[in-house]
DNA sequence: CATTCGAAATTTTTT
DNA sequence: ATTTCGAATG
């Protein structure tokens, strides 16, 4: 391809980027016309695409909804600009949320560019891009350029420390919650000095704005930054540094961001500073896909856009490439329910497909026992089991379909989860690492100075502690002075003495060993292997595996110091994409991805929509679940199942469920509802027939149906209630998804529940029911009771083993 | 100081 | 049910 030949030479690394000359791009317009840069890279885009890519000066958004194209117009926006010859690499900063986001783009963009385009030195994470402006500019903002980014957990410990040194109770007042207030005020772009007052009173008695800034003034001591403060440090050095705020804004011609629905306020001001001066801003999201608001995300800043860049072109991305029209249509009918949204409409030319089907089942064994099933036909039909997902609402939900997944030996793996640099074992290491590159680093050396256990327990810590305060020197240094006096006893100090010993021998080793080698050494002397190797608990084996991943990336860089850098923002486990697998994620882990084959379970009232999210935040609450939904569903291309089950259990015990309101939003011709499969359907549930639909949107109660049909088929004498024996002996009332509201006044714990505009938990027919109050039924789970209240279809049920329940009338049987 | 037993908590997750 | 955290115990 000749597309690189007419591009701009790219700047020297590190030259500052001053903007193009009008005679230089006069001088890119004249090249030859075989020389000039191709413009194939347009040719497959639609119109509004094409515009999305070509309006390259003023703010511009773009609303793309799910499976428009909204990476391809990013990418080709800036091989647009690059070859062009309107900017360099180097003059546009690209962001993202993730990692992973970063390096697609940056292999596409490469893709379109070629070699010209694998400058990019500003494509990166919000958090990336922070750090390495900050880096050459730490000594403004107080930092020196080595400073240290600081994981959750040394954030956890640090706050520990603050709040034990100030002497407040840390079991009252735990160091977790702190740091949520924190992060929160962080993600807003509050210093301690801006915390409204009302707010820092909700923690310790008023006390938290002064643990805010203690903790922010250990982490200065200790040249330590926390992920909030990459962006908030940016922000102080940019308002306090007027001359360097112009530089980059000089630099950065154009400026693109990703996901812009997930941004929150700092990342907003972020922008806004950086933006002022040309406004050549391209922000690209979903409003319908914001799903991150509980962590800080601020929807408003897109539904805001065109207040806050005036003059802003708004295109809209409306044609989907993704999936089926049933599904499209699906998703649409749902998303619609909301209220605080743009609005887009999708469409898309494909054919219609497969309605997305929706299929009840007894409890939550059965609904995985069914998507196995599902999934071991589609398999046998040679689908491809890589482009298979099952989306599940919280990770609780994940247990019984390995297990499913497990005993009929299906193939699969669980995407998300801790992250490979947040595992303990890895942080382990890392800790001694630094404490040998970094002798200063106090939190290093007191993650590690008892791990392995070596005798240096509290005791020997908080003498550390108190030398090192004293004499104001980093703990190693304390340690050493220790070791020599008598201050200590003499088993911990024999202990001290020899890790002491070990890294000073260590950081010789230095000078001469390869790093990865080194490493090595340090995992393998300071016994810290052997402690995993010893233990016999089901994931030793795979940890060990995970140091010997770390040895082995190590070597990709060139020194520790970069190896560390590297660390700290970034790392992956490294995926064994050999094999064919069933995906198992969460919801918010799905966005972004995409399958033929996508199952849905759990869409039950309480489970999702969340009852919390629903307590906590109300109407706002349940639009986020329903974006939560509308993102499962729009994950699809060709077939997607929605499941609920009428029992699930909760932490141990089981509760009845309702299923889910949005299983009745969704648009009823777009729907197919589903018979349990033949296996474990039983008899017609005759005396069900023409019952009352649960939902009014229903013509046919045909899910209805089907949940009877399960129903009967858990009446066989195998299934009997009592045998299973699981329920609640305690009769406290019931703890499920709807306690919160039915609780007396005695009740404990969480609020009432909101109840939103007239929306209740479900919607209910107000058709009579078969029973009434006072009447004795029996219910297959919970055994006999008695009916308290009628709602619709929907039983209040008083257990006599297992309390207050709500259940849908199909579920008992009169009990004369 | 380490181990062990019992009570309490228990969404979603990136950097 | 399961895991995590803290206090009592050896």
């Amino acid at each position: 391809m000749s597309r690189a030949h007419a591009l701009p030479t790219p700047p020297e690394a590190g030259e500052s980027v001053r903007p193009l000359t009008i005679s230089e791009r006069a001088r890119a317009a004249a090249v030859p016309a075989d020389h000039r840069p191709a413009t194939d890279y347009l040719s497959g885009l639609n119109a509004e695409q094409r515009q999305a890519v070509e309006t390259t000066e003023g703010p511009v958004l773009v609303l793309a909804g799910a499976g428009t194209g909204k990476t391809r117009v990013l990418t080709t926006r800036i091989a647009h600009l690059i070859a062009t010859g309107l900017a360099w690499p180097s003059g546009i900063l690209a962001v993202t949320f993730t990692n992973k986001a970063a390096r697609e783009m940056k292999e596409r963009v490469a893709h379109l560019v070629g070699p010209a385009g694998e400058g990019m030195p500003w494509l990166g994470t919000f958090h990336a891009i922070g750090t390495k402006i900050l880096r050459r500019h730490a000594e403004l903002v107080g930092l020196r350029s080595d400073f240290t980014i600081l994981g959750v957990d040394d954030q956890l410990r640090l706050l520990k420390q603050v709040i034990t040194a100030e002497n407040i109770d840390e079991k009252r007042w735990p160091a977790r919650q702190l740091a949520s207030f924190i992060d929160g005020w962080k993600n807003r772009g509050l210093t301690p000095k801006d915390v409204p007052p009302g707010e820092a009173a909700a923690f310790a008695n008023g006390r938290g704005t002064g643990l805010y800034q203690a903790y922010q003034d250990r982490l200065k001591t200790l040249n330590a930054v926390d992920f909030g403060d990459l962006l908030l440090e940016c922000l102080r050095l940019w308002r306090e540094n007027p001359d360097v705020l112009e530089q980059y804004q000089q630099r950065f011609r154009y400026m693109l961001v990703d996901e812009y629905q997930d941004t929150n306020v700092a990342q907003y001001l972020w922008l806004r500073l950086l933006a002022q001066a040309r406004k050549n801003v391209c922000c690209v999201g979903d409003d319908d896909q914001s799903i991150y608001g509980w962590r800080g995300a601020e929807v408003d800043n897109i539904l805001r856009f065109d207040h806050d860049f005036p003059g802003a072109v708004v295109i809209r991305l409306e044609r989907n490439y993704r999936s089926t029209a049933h599904i499209l249509s699906a998703a649409s009918g749902l998303i619609a329910k909301n209220k605080d949204r743009l609005g887009k409409t999708l469409r898309t030319d494909d054919e219609p497909g497969e309605r997305v089907s929706v299929t009840g089942a007894w409890d939550s064994e059965e609904e995985a026992r069914q998507i196995g099933e599902e999934i071991e036909a589609l398999h046998s039909r040679k689908e491809n089991l890589s482009e298979v997902a099952v989306l599940v609402r919280i990770s609780a939900q994940m247990r019984e379909i390995e297990d499913r997944f497990v005993t009929l030996g299906l193939p699969y793996r669980v995407i998300g989860g801790p992250r490979f640099y947040e595992r303990a074992e890895i942080r382990d290491a890392l800790a001694y690492l630094r404490a040998t590159a970094q002798p200063a680093d106090d939190l290093a050396f007191e993650r590690i100075v008892n791990t392995p256990k070596r005798g240096l327990g509290d005791a020997a810590v908080a003498l550390l502690h108190a030398h090192a305060r004293r004499a104001r020197v980093p703990l190693m240094q304390a340690a050493r002075y220790l070791v020599e006096s008598d201050e200590m006893k003499p088993a911990p100090r024999r202990s001290l003495r020899s890790l002491m010993a070990q890294f000073d021998r260590w950081r010789t080793a230095m000078e001469k060993t390869p790093h990865h080698e080194l490493a090595q050494t340090i995992l393998e002397e300071s016994g810290y292997t052997d402690m995993w190797a010893k233990e016999k608990s089901a994931d030793a084996q795979g940890r060990l595996e995970n140091l010997k991943e770390l040895v082995r990336s190590m070597e990709e860089f060139p020194d520790l110091p970069a190896f560390l850098e590297h660390i700290s923002l970034v790392m992956d486990a490294n995926e064994d994409g050999d094999q064919e697998r069933v995906s198992l994620m969460t919801l918010h882990a799905a966005k972004g991805l995409e399958f033929e084959t996508v199952f849905l379970p759990g869409w039950e009232e309480g489970l999702f929509p969340s009852q919390r999210a629903l307590d906590e935040n109300g109407r706002a609450g349940l639009e986020e679940e329903r974006r939560l939904a509308h993102v499962g569903l729009t994950r699809a291309k060709r077939r997607a199942h929605i499941y609920f089950a009428s029992n699930r259990r909760i932490h141990g015990l089981w509760n009845a469920t309702i299923p889910s309101r949005f299983i009745d939003e969704l648009p009823e011709e777009n729907v197919e509802v589903r018979e349990a499969p033949a296996a474990y359907s039983g008899r017609t549930a005759s005396r069900f027939e023409g019952m009352t639909p649960f939902a009014s949107s229903y013509q046919t109660p045909g899910w209805q149906r089907a949940q009877a049909r399960a129903a009967e088929a858990a009446r066989d004498p195998d299934n009997d209630w009592r045998g299973g024996g699981g329920f609640s002996e305690n009769g406290s009332g019931f703890a499920g998804p709807f306690q919160a509201g039915r609780r007396g006044p005695g009740g404990r714990g969480r609020p009432s529940p909101q109840l939103i505009e007239g929306e209740v938990l479900a919607k209910s027919t107000g058709s009579p029911s078969p029973y009434e109050i006072g009447a004795r039924v029996l219910h297959l789970k919970f055994g006999p009771g008695t009916v308290a209240a009628i709602d619709g279809n929907k039983l209040t049920v008083d257990f006599d083993k297992a309390g207050r329940k709500m259940v849908l009338d199909s579920f008992v049987d009169a009990n004369g």
